[in-house]
DNA sequence: CTCCGCATTATTGGCGCCAATATTGGCGCC
DNA sequence: GGCGCCAATATTGGCGCCAATAATGCGGAG
């Protein structure tokens, strides 16, 4: 199903990240074929808003482009995604030393911790999927190296499918919310040592 | 004044990677707009081309996009370029944990170190911006982390300008050569965490 | 029955027109 | 003489048409 088609939004970066969104939500599998007649149907826009959006997300690489052919889903990669898990442990275990946790900043972060743990008992996949997504997001932007922040949630943009689905099992995710809480707790203690090892072995699971 | 205005080359990332590169060399200043109307003549291609150039370097963030006013070359922003750099140091050193040096790969080093050296010495601004660039990159290659390669020399081309032109004194310049040459033998002597000193300090050093 | 080739159809991607909007320059008013 | 408003001009950016090219389906030959 095609997410929130605002057929009169800003379009421009909104559809791109309604592909992007309906890529990594599975809507739209791997291998498929992305029609721009299709597409420009489906999001209520035109063609030209379409082709920048393609156009983008081949930078990021969550679809591919043949010349005359046209553009289809990147096809998951584990090599790549493995690579990539690598780079995040690498950029976010370096944001660590330049955070700047404030008591708010802090209690947010348990808010959200809080949220990802009941979507984790009682959620939708989605839910479980952006609550996680927002605490990580949240915590990158407490980086005083605004540059770096960007650059990690870039980097979460670069991930093609293999999506929420098939978060393993319930004692999985169940860990991962307690390790949230852990970050939070080793956060609050400013026990930098403590919260990278946490951030990498949270990261270094299978999925997410 | 403008490079290489292929008229009929392949005409998509070309006309990308000329734009950026006149913005690198100083040929299009900071903070000028780009018309586009200019730029189709100056680089011999279509609106169109144009637009997907600008659109993506808007991504890279070397140009900004104001809606309905046009594209400007994004000004030198101090704070952005000592985070980028910080960035640039974070992912190099972990590079140096992936590389794979073959002696081959050693001694094309000591040659691309010959040549920068030799630039540094008699050469121009230009011969010696690409004989570093090609350095690097050709280190960075030696990765097998595939990702994290491209992410650094991806990395490279979000600076804006304050380009080759004011590489400081001479004497940097040559110490910068000898720098390489000492990163090369420490890659040589499997020593990683000397090649990791020397590469966070030849980083951090006000330009390059 | 299968395979090859051709005509039809579907799709991409370039190009240019034009409306909407900002900028510039001139003219009159204070 | 300076300031501000308004007309003329310049520029952006959307939209749709159409040529080039690839995929598809049909029919005939072996």
């Amino acid at each position: 199903m095609a997410r929130a088609a605002k057929s009169s939004g800003q379009t421009g970066e909104a559809v791109e990240a309604a592909i992007a969104g309906d890529i990594q939500a599975g809507a739209l599998p791997p291998g498929s074929w992305l029609k721009q007649i299709d597409l420009e149907r489906r999001y209520g826009c035109t063609r030209t808003d379409i082709r920048r959006a393609l156009d983008r997300l081949t930078t990021r690489r969550l679809v591919q482009h043949i010349p005359e052919r046209g553009y289809y889903v990147c096809l998951p990669d584990d090599r790549r995604k493995a690579e990539l898990r690598e780079i995040r442990v690498i950029l976010e275990m370096a944001m660590v030393d330049f955070l700047a946790a404030t008591p708010e900043a802090i209690a947010e972060l348990r808010r959200l911790a809080e949220r990802f743990a009941e979507a984790s008992a009682a959620g939708t996949h989605l839910e479980r999927y952006e609550s996680n997504r927002e605490f990580h997001v949240y915590l990158t932007g407490l980086s005083r190296n605004r540059e770096l922040a960007a650059l990690i949630v870039d980097l979460r943009g670069h991930l093609p499918a293999t999506p929420v689905m098939q978060w393993h099992s319930q004692a999985r995710i169940e860990q991962s919310a307690a390790e949230h809480f852990a970050m939070v707790e080793a956060l609050a203690a400013g026990d930098g040592p403590r919260l990278k090892a946490l951030l990498a072995d949270h990261i270094r699971q299978p999925t997410r």
